[in-house]
DNA sequence: CCGGACGCCTGTCGGC
DNA sequence: TGCCGACAGGCGTCCG
């Protein structure tokens, strides 16, 4: 499910939430998730304030006063701010327990999000080390995707996918994107051009801050933390559409695997 | 170093 | 109606 702008748009639905908080009980029902969740963690985020929340790719940081809460939603991840004693359902795999009678409750079906204690600075940790840059911060650019593209074969939706690259643009905005810049996905990364990586640049970026004031995208699991979702659907105008018309120009979307992803294009727009 | 394939899970959908 | 395979927003790991 959940790109950067759903993870975005929980980190700031949750955030006014848990600032300034004091951690009671953390119940974990499920353990299994992708990376197990940690034996000790109970222990080490028990009692503690809530200082900080932040966002590093499609990952979010509860800073405590000794540590960082690291979570990722995978594909299928939700967190919602509930009363504590509001019933859990079936895939609701832990609750956050605060002093205020509230809970941060993570649901997630498929089990492939994570819920983890990293000691300070959460930056070093291995999961965090290697991520690329954040794509609405100033060092992501068209010519930045240039510089790294060169000697690189793959397709260029691979390329913005990879989080070692740039962080956060998973597989619907990396179709949206590039359906907007008119760049063909399947079209090796070494053969775009400085003109058309300046173009994609703006895009993602575009495309990224139109979803997160849209509160993201709602195709099945993703809600925000209060159940509401996110609109974001309504504008897409590849991903998941293919036989319709290109809303530029009429021609059907297509659809294919490219990188082991579902990616859609429009035959005549992109190139 | 790079690129590709695979596995991890559950739920849903389409075809037979 | 039921069964079966394909597929789904991600990512770490392994292999060549």
């Amino acid at each position: 499910m959940p790109e950067l702008p759903e993870v975005e748009t929980t980190l700031r639905g949750i955030s006014p939430h848990l600032r300034g908080e004091r951690i009671g009980q953390l119940l974990v029902r499920d353990r299994r998730l992708r990376l197990p969740v940690p034996r000790e963690i109970e222990s080490r985020v028990q009692g503690q304030r809530i200082l900080a929340l932040s966002r590093r790719g499609k990952y979010l940081l509860i800073g405590l006063e000794c540590g960082t809460i690291l979570i990722h939603l995978g594909m299928s991840g939700s967190l919602r701010v509930l009363a504590s004693d509001t019933l859990p359902g079936k895939h609701d795999h832990l609750d956050l327990r605060l002093h205020n009678g509230k809970c941060l409750r993570m649901r997630d079906p498929r089990r492939f999000g994570m819920f983890l204690w990293v000691p300070d600075p959460p930056a070093a940790h291995p999961l965090l080390a290697h991520l690329g840059p954040e794509p609405l911060g100033s060092e992501f650019d068209g010519d930045y995707l240039y510089a790294q593209s060169r000697g690189r074969k793959c397709a260029v939706k691979a390329f913005i996918m990879d989080a070692s690259l740039v962080v956060g643009v998973g597989n619907i905005y990396a179709n949206e994107a590039l359906h907007l810049a008119g760049i063909h996905p399947a079209r090796p990364s070494n053969r775009v051009g400085r003109e058309r990586y300046g173009r994609l640049a703006r895009q993602i970026k575009l495309v990224l801050e139109k979803a997160i004031a849209l509160g993201g995208t709602t195709l099945r699991d993703f809600v925000r933390e209060d159940g509401s979702q996110g609109y974001f659907a309504l504008s897409l105008k590849v991903y998941q559409r293919a036989g319709e018309s290109c809303t530029s120009c009429g021609t059907p979307i297509r659809q294919r695997r490219i990188g082991q992803r579902s990616s859609f294009f429009c035959p005549l727009c992109q190139r």
